[in-house]
DNA sequence: TTCATATGCGTAATTTAAACACAAAAATAA
DNA sequence: TTATTTTTGTGTTTAAATTACGCATATGAA
């Protein structure tokens, strides 16, 4: 048999959220090709190390960030993708709370910044694609799973989740009937306390139940909104 | 930076249907590691193809099948994954109509044989889990995305369809609302041909039209059971 | 001719989702 | 101090979708 020579690269796309606003994290290469583009972080991955530890890896290296969560997106495998030569990459996509890492760039990155998704630059390789899959994904997945709390401080107002969905699913909700939905599938803890925010009745926080919505998913119970 | 040793492979899961069965495809392994085993057809990917490409001239060297519907499934990667060292897998989900094509063993398997999912043999590598992620998404995609279609002939009764649908979801269906719900997104052309199959009210002949449902899929109307 | 079997079409009951109104608690303005 | 604005919290009413179910029709078999 030919002597393969395909190398294998993991590639995540990280989104953040503050304030109505989806960003998602991009790095400005350091080094050809596409030197001084701006790109979604990743490398190669190393001999020993699982593909999620390759992208943790990566993203430590390269942005100082820690993801919430993660999970693989789609792998891209076409021969002409990256000049160097073949090159699959097999895409992530994480979810962080922005305000609660200090972001840096190093190693491969000559700079790191979150980007609003509404105002996105030009992008090395074929990340436009794997961006686009993301987002798509993101606002797929936030109808059927509770990931969007992952993008929210821990202790959150009703209003903040609302809001999210909003941004999210570009479209107008019923305050009312969303917050019904979401209190009848029983995962959001009320706790006792309370915040205000400038002007208004002060909001009552919430919690997301992670264990709570484990069991109930074992049991059948499904989160849709 | 270290010499990257890893080698990437495609595995893919195929899919068949008969008479209430949902069959998948597999080959027993001719050579070493585990040899004489029965495991998912898959190989290398050569340098220059793309990963669909290898897949499809896997399956039809190993068992002469030309699939009728390929996706990608997920990619496998854990270092302990293989014997002979790091090989990463990037696993596809297919699905055929099993009377359509005559199935033949060749190059790395001694046999091809469709087994019942219900009747799994004892598979190689980590091939069961990833026909366990395999069935898991059949059963779910069809109940959001008109795949189904391509396991049944082109022309078929409509019990035909419902009895599919059975069959994957596992339980019990109300034949009229299942018709009306079908009827009602309007992707199936209802033909002037009439099938008999021994007693009983012959049944008119459906045929899917995929045309149509991009055409819907495109205005956003969505198919769910 | 009658019976068993599977198809095809319709309507009623129930559940779920969407639309909408107003009270409560705080900051701000008069 | 009092009225006004703003945001939160809790309903109820109406429309839509789903589910349950009844019965006529066309065939093969007894």
């Amino acid at each position: 048999m030919n002597k393969q020579s395909i190398k294998l690269s993991v590639d995540a796309v990280v989104f953040g959220y503050e304030e109505g606003i989806i960003s998602v994290l991009l790095i400005k290469r350091k080094y050809e090709p596409f030197k001084g583009k701006w790109a979604i972080p990743g490398g190669f991955v190393l001999n020993d190390e699982t593909l999620e530890c390759a992208v943790e890896r990566e993203l430590q290296e390269e942005t100082g960030i820690k993801i919430n969560y993660l999970e693989q997106l789609y792998s891209f495998g076409d021969p002409e993708r990256d000049p160097r030569g073949r090159i699959v990459s097999i895409a992530y996509f994480g979810l962080v709370r922005p305000n609660a890492f200090k972001i840096f760039a190093s190693t491969d990155a000559s700079e790191v910044e979150w980007f609003n998704i509404k105002e996105l630059p030009e992008l090395s390789f074929d990340h436009e694609n794997i961006l686009d899959l993301a987002i798509k994904r993101l606002q797929g997945k936030i109808t059927y799973e509770p990931i969007g709390f992952e993008l929210l401080d821990k202790k959150f107002p009703f209003s903040d989740l609302e809001k999210l969905y909003v941004t999210l699913l570009g479209r107008d909700i019923d305050r009312r009937n969303f917050r019904k939905k979401i209190i009848s599938f029983n995962v959001l803890d009320e706790l006792n306390e309370k915040v205000s925010k400038g002007s208004g009745r002060p909001a009552n926080l919430f919690q997301f139940n992670k264990k709570r919505y484990f069991q109930l998913k074992k049991e059948g119970i499904i989160f849709e909104i």
